[in-house]
DNA sequence: CTTGAAAATGAACATTGTTCAAGAAGAATC
DNA sequence: GATTCTTCTTGAACAATGTTCATTTTCAAG
């Protein structure tokens, strides 16, 4: 036996089609929702039986996990891609790339989030972790806009300014609830950030 | 017949299994999550057959939104209790009420946001309603520490502002995500509101 | 080619939302 | 109080959907 990965033919069509069903999965739930996402849809769209699907991700919800890791794994790749010359541009462009996330993919947005598990299995750590990572990212930037405060109260406001940002998206773009305009939202989300800045006493001048 | 609405037995009873339905669902939502919730489990629970449900709510979701009436009417009553005569104490009030509610009714709350209609049924116009109306109840102490803003630029104010209170508390209280110590949240959530406010040029003594 | 391990299959099963024909209960009329 | 009519209640049957597993197929190793 070699220890050595070698990629057989088996495996190759094994990759082939855990990818394919994944994609298939964000399909169907970024256009149609989590909740009409099912088992027996995605088998046939990637004309393979139940049971593969089973073989691949254990259960349902390994499934939706699954696309759910890819999802935040996109958020924040799409995070770190904000420019960090400037920390006062850094904090915009940040809530600002939430936004345009959240408008473009809403429904794995909300996967993300709303998605529970079945009893009171816990929900999965690394993803738990990616999320964390990913609500970090304001760090950087404000200990730089603020380099005279506590780096722990610093780390605390960072994702408190996260959550409120998450807040204001999330419940700006249910359009069946507070229903603000996308355009407007943006406009919004930076005035946002601006006034919390000033709240914390940065000055627009103030920059490092 | 009567054209004045006169209490039957049978309007009775009819009333009396319907709040014994609700409330059923009610706890089992709040204890165990919504999606635990189960059509045969809350018919067996009231000693009723599967089909009397299905009489009085018309479907499951029928059920769920009943829940979610009483749950966002339950959480207006305890915001429009804080009292008003100080603004900035109002605000506090107002964030600190919403923080209470969450912490007791973790699920409940869960229930009424996450919950997604099958198909593309719309979203039940009253409940939105009700959720604007709870929304707007920062804009009347806003108004009172902002006399000298537009109005119209206030009201986008007091919604941007709630749903960053939401955003931080529903996203603190998820356990498996930041998970904030509820009594520091608690704190926080003052400061956030604070810091904000001072963005917004209210200084702590300019009390109208 | 043979063989043993791994994967794929899909019928069968389990759970759960939904319907509806038949029966029970209550109100209205006499 | 009996009769009739309406309404509500029931739960078996159905439909949709997640899950399992014995059987078959695939395929790499010897």
């Amino acid at each position: 036996m070699n220890i050595v990965q070698e990629e057989s033919r088996r495996d190759r069509k094994k990759i082939q089609r855990r990818t394919l069903l994944i994609e298939i999965a964000r399909r169907s739930i970024a256009t149609k929702g989590l909740r009409s996402l099912k088992v027996r849809d995605v088998a046939e769209a990637a004309a393979c039986s139940i049971g593969s699907v089973y073989n691949e991700f254990g259960d349902f919800d390994g499934l939706i996990l699954t696309v759910n890791r890819e999802t935040v794994q996109a958020l924040t790749a799409r995070l770190k891609a904000v420019p960090a010359d400037d920390a006062l541009r850094q904090l915009h462009g940040l809530a600002d790339a939430y936004l345009g996330f959240a408008t473009e993919h809403a429904n794995l947005l909300r996967s993300l989030f709303e998605h529970r598990m079945e009893d009171d299995r816990p929900f999965p750590e690394d993803i738990l972790a990616m999320v964390m990572d990913a609500f970090a990212l304001m760090h950087a930037p404000l200990v730089r806009l603020l380099p005279d405060r506590d780096p722990n109260d610093v780390a605390l406001l960072s994702r408190e300014m996260f959550s409120a940002v998450h807040g204001i998206i999330s419940l700006g773009l249910e359009e069946r609830m507070v229903a603000v305009p996308p355009e407007q939202l943006r406009e919004r989300l930076a005035q946002f950030v601006d006034t919390h800045l000033a709240g914390l006493g940065v000055t627009p001048g103030s920059q490092v």
